[in-house]
DNA sequence: TGTACATCAGTGAACGCGCGTTCACTGATGTAC
DNA sequence: TGTACATCAGTGAACGCGCGTTCACTGATGTAC
């Protein structure tokens, strides 16, 4: 048994270590990624690779797995890190100040899961367990908001028709009990959380706005407002 | 002279040829374009776009100069197609429409300058200008309501101080009336709107929403309402 | 109007490089008795 | 504890393909006199 799991931790390490290359790879090549390219890196022979993974297309797949675990789990740490779990604001601020700072510190692997789709790449099942992980902590965030009366719930007949079909099915989904109008106002919060990013990342920002934190913040607060969340102490 | 611009008028052709089969190209290999396949579907060697292209980037360059002037232009028109120019809701919500319109006609142009960064590719100064274009529509929807009167300036207060400078230059550079706790606003609706035409074209609703045009058309809305614009009579 | 020359578009071969994937193989590590 | 066998990681060569770019060339089209 020790003996059988040396090998297995060793061949994670491996598989570990060809992941953390590749991640390398994908800051200069975007999501052209080549497994040659990845293999020299690691002082193996192309072929190697295929012993860990069974194609290009798998190792991408691991990779986009891996971001947005990366992602969901700095999100939740940061939504963690408020001590006064009633301060929805400030739990909104600090989630949302964590997915820009984790797209700064790791752009290629947030153009990899938020940027263009990869040509000829189609992601398979395996990706939308970890893609809504960072979603869960905005709901969460709005079902504890409604549980304790501190969010309106809004007027639902400010909602298309069809819009709120599809809201109530994604309430279900969550198992949460945010009612629609407030899920319709928190997912466009969040469709302008990732806006922000994709827009500074992306360089839409360039030669526009130079004071970044500052502006992102901004937006930040305003669709705080939009959410009806109360305002949280900027810090 | 009609000699030679017939050799001229050619010569036009083709390169309006050439950027067309590209464009389909692009559609299927996003931005890792082949000058060798668009060759291929000209019926030429690949050595022969070399009359017309110095290079693989400089087409790309071309393709993406003609895809924010593309945009520009079918913004422009959209909003100009408004009749009551003072109904500014109702430009605000032509003009989104137009953008969502266009990239769901042209995906991968759209993706090609709204996207990720293609690996290895620096845009050149000549895509500055086409690429302001089709932001100073609404620049003028908003220095439109200035003037009029219709649309409050909002509070400086609320402006962090890096952001009220680079909105300053901003104004400046776009020879405009619009006060920066405005030009903020409307900035950030605008984001919004790329934001959430990107979540849709890049996959991010799969699943989620299906109700696609009347879940825009509702944050075209509130976005509306955040600038501060009158609610737009909605068709 | 006709001729000599210059310009230009397109060819075809080549350079030097890259890629993903397969396959038969060697040699080391682990397992069962 | 020692031996026979099975599993596994990694090798190296090969297949068949792609790419951007250069270069000397042919032949057609345009220009100047």
């Amino acid at each position: 048994m020790p003996a059988a799991s040396i090998r297995a931790r060793v061949r994670a390490e491996i598989i570990d270590e060809i992941k953390a290359v590749a991640r390398r790879h994908l800051a200069t090549d975007g999501a052209n990624l080549s497994l040659r390219a990845v293999a020299r890196d690691m002082g193996m022979v192309s072929s190697a690779v295929y012993r860990y993974f069974p194609s290009r297309d798998d190792l991408l797949t691991a990779l986009i797995i891996d971001a947005y675990n990366s992602l969901g789990e700095a999100v939740e740490r940061a939504d963690a890190a408020v001590a006064d779990r009633s301060d929805l604001g400030a739990r909104w601020l600090a989630s949302g100040r964590a997915v820009r700072a984790w797209a700064l510190a790791t752009p290629a692997e947030y153009a990899l899961i938020y940027g263009s789709p990869v040509p000829g790449y189609a992601a398979p099942q395996d990706t939308v367990g970890p893609a809504t992980r960072t979603a869960m902590v905005l709901v969460r965030i709005l079902a504890d908001g409604v549980a304790s009366g501190a969010l309106p719930s809004g007027d639902p007949g400010d909602l298309p028709a069809g819009v709120h079909t599809d809201l109530a099915r994604l309430r279900e989904a969550t198992l949460s009990e945010v009612p629609e109008p407030l899920l319709a106002r928190g997912t466009i919060a969040w469709i302008h959380l990732f806006g922000a990013v994709s827009f500074e990342l992306f360089g839409q920002l360039n030669n526009v706005i130079d004071a970044r934190a500052e502006y992102f913040d901004h937006q930040l607060r305003l669709m705080a407002g939009l959410i009806g969340l109360p305002a949280a102490a900027v810090s």
